[in-house]
RNA sequence: GGCAACGUACCCAAGCGGUAAGGGAGAGCUCUGCAAAAGCUUCAUGCAUCAGUUCGAAUCUGAUCGUUGCCUCCA
């Protein structure tokens, strides 16, 4: 039984689905002006992560994600760069589905884009007004929330204790929180016709009709940071429950941040790093570890030290991973094991996804495997076993995404190796300390990694 | 000002009323020519502080201190 952390109860719940078998889940994805920061990919990890559990406990996933296409600060950089915002957006988009590969993101089922859906955007706009809850002002339209009693529910926040915004949206509006639903087109800026006038879509509409388009009108899962939950996602609820009279999302779940120096990371505060970047340093896997290994519900410090920590843990049960798969050959049986750990594996995930305790139990498996690893003999008993963790840890990694891939170096390489290596066992065999000691130490600087064991020389990538 | 979240060892971090998971660092040991890797042992009578509820509290209640977020574009 899953439970999950629900933003509009605040509290936990078992996870039951509208449709058995099946779920339905919607997050906030990019607004493709520039590059991604890791802030940014802790939110996308985290729902992958869901996706993936969810999927791995039986369910079936429809995941949707969109790509906001149309907005101030894609208009911003179009300008600056003097192209197009078309142009602006497929660029950046091309670049976000790069970084989400690279980061081991399993593709969403659906990805609609914004400008893709202005029709039924204008529909869902033009039933807000038919019902007297939006408001024309000026080829503005406002969605008026004093029609919503229930405006501010996902929040928490009650009406007479908002403080007015100081960069409050510009036009005639009837209540100062009142949001656009559609905005009438500036000079130079990209527009489509509508009932008011030239204009484009206010920046909470496309949430709502493509979640509805792709998922129903109600569905499962709404996730996103947790920053959006207001004023994006109460407006989401606002628009859609107005206009259908139904409940717009079951479970609401939102990742909490990566800080810098405790502060949030934001491309306002101009204390980012891009995930781009990031990658560039530190494998994707460690990345995963280091976002994993808290709850998403806790912020996340970034620094150095904690990422170069989370990329020894990776190494580390990655280390015993390989070579309990060389000693084990073909995986089979090991039932026993298996199932024990999964077994502790779920207890935790299954409480609103917590991932350090998945974690905890993938270290505790990782120990196990290089304690059999210990004995020259290993009996029926010791390779079942062995079996049994190996498969759990490929399990854990088909969740999680930390286990390291397997450096392709290629057969002659490969053989090039094992000529360098005989040499230096002559060397070591007449006590050659000193080449031996050398030889090492240069491979080590161009990143292949020397260990004698008992079961002779190995090498490795670094 | 309103509304939230959080404060657990040297560091990171689980824990959600039954007596402190896991990782890193440190120390000692085993293996080893050395190094690395790995293993073993060790490392919080205490969970911001102070009261209270309870047979029993890191966990519940109240107060205090501290940190952060949202209320405005934001993951």
């Amino acid at each position: 039984m899953i439970k999950i952390s629900n933003t509009l109860t605040r509290k936990k719940e078992t996870f039951v689905p509208l449709i058995n078998g099946h779920v339905s889940m919607y997050v906030c994805g990019p607004t493709v002006y520039d590059f991604f920061h890791i802030g940014n990919a802790r939110t996308f990890i985290t729902f992958d992560m869901v996706r993936k559990y969810l999927e791995f406990s039986g369910y079936k996933v429809t995941y949707v994600m969109n790509i906001t296409d149309v907005d101030d600060k894609i208009i911003e950089r179009a300008n600056k760069e003097g192209i197009s915002t078309k142009e602006v957006a497929e660029k950046y988009t091309e670049e976000f589905f790069r970084d989400v590969e690279a980061l081991k993101i399993k593709k969403a089922t659906f990805y609609p884009k914004a400008t893709e859906h202005i029709e039924e955007m204008l529909e869902l706009v033009q039933a807000l007004e038919q019902k007297g809850i939006a408001y024309n002002s000026d080829g503005d339209v406002f969605f008026d929330i004093s029609k919503d009693k229930n405006y501010g529910k996902l929040s928490g926040k009650k009406l007479e204790n908002l403080q007015a915004s100081e960069r409050s949206e510009q036009g005639d509006k009837k209540n100062n929180f009142d949001f656009a639903l559609w905005k009438s087109a500036k000079e130079g800026e990209p527009f489509w016709e509508s009932p008011w006038g030239n204009g484009r879509p206010g920046w909470h509409l496309e949430c709502s009709v493509m979640s509805s388009k792709y998922l129903g009108e109600t569905f499962d899962i709404h996730g996103g940071g947790i920053d959006l939950t207001f004023p994006h996602h109460e407006n989401e609820i606002a628009q859609s429950e107005c206009s259908t009279g139904k409940p717009f999302v079951k479970y609401w779940m939102h990742a909490e941040f990566l800080n810098i120096n405790d502060e949030k990371m934001s491309k306002s505060l101009g204390n980012f790093f891009t995930a781009r970047e990031v990658l560039k340093k530190y494998p994707a896997e460690a990345i995963r570890m280091l976002f994993l290994q808290k709850h998403y519900k806790s912020p996340i410090n970034y620094e150095v030290v904690f990422i170069e920590e989370a990329k020894n843990s990776v190494e580390k049960i990655t280390n015993a991973y390989r070579r309990g798969l060389e000693r084990a050959g073909v995986l089979k049986g090991g039932e026993f094991a298996y199932r024990n750990r999964i077994e502790d594996f779920k207890i935790g995930m299954d409480d609103d996804f917590n991932t350090a305790i998945g974690i905890s139990i993938v270290f505790n498996s990782a120990k196990e495997i290089n304690l059999l690893l210990e004995k020259d003999f290993l009996s029926e008993e010791d390779l079942d076993e062995l079996n049994g963790e190996l498969r759990f840890l490929e399990a854990a990694d088909s969740i999680l995404g930390i286990l390291l891939p397997k450096s392709e170096t290629g057969d002659k390489f490969n053989a090039l190796m094992s000529v360098v290596l005989k040499l230096r066992s002559s060397l070591r065999d007449k006590k050659d300390w000193e080449s031996s000691d050398l030889l090492r130490k240069e491979l080590e600087n161009i990143g292949i990694r020397i260990n004698d064991t008992s079961q002779g020389t190995k090498w490795d990538l670094k």
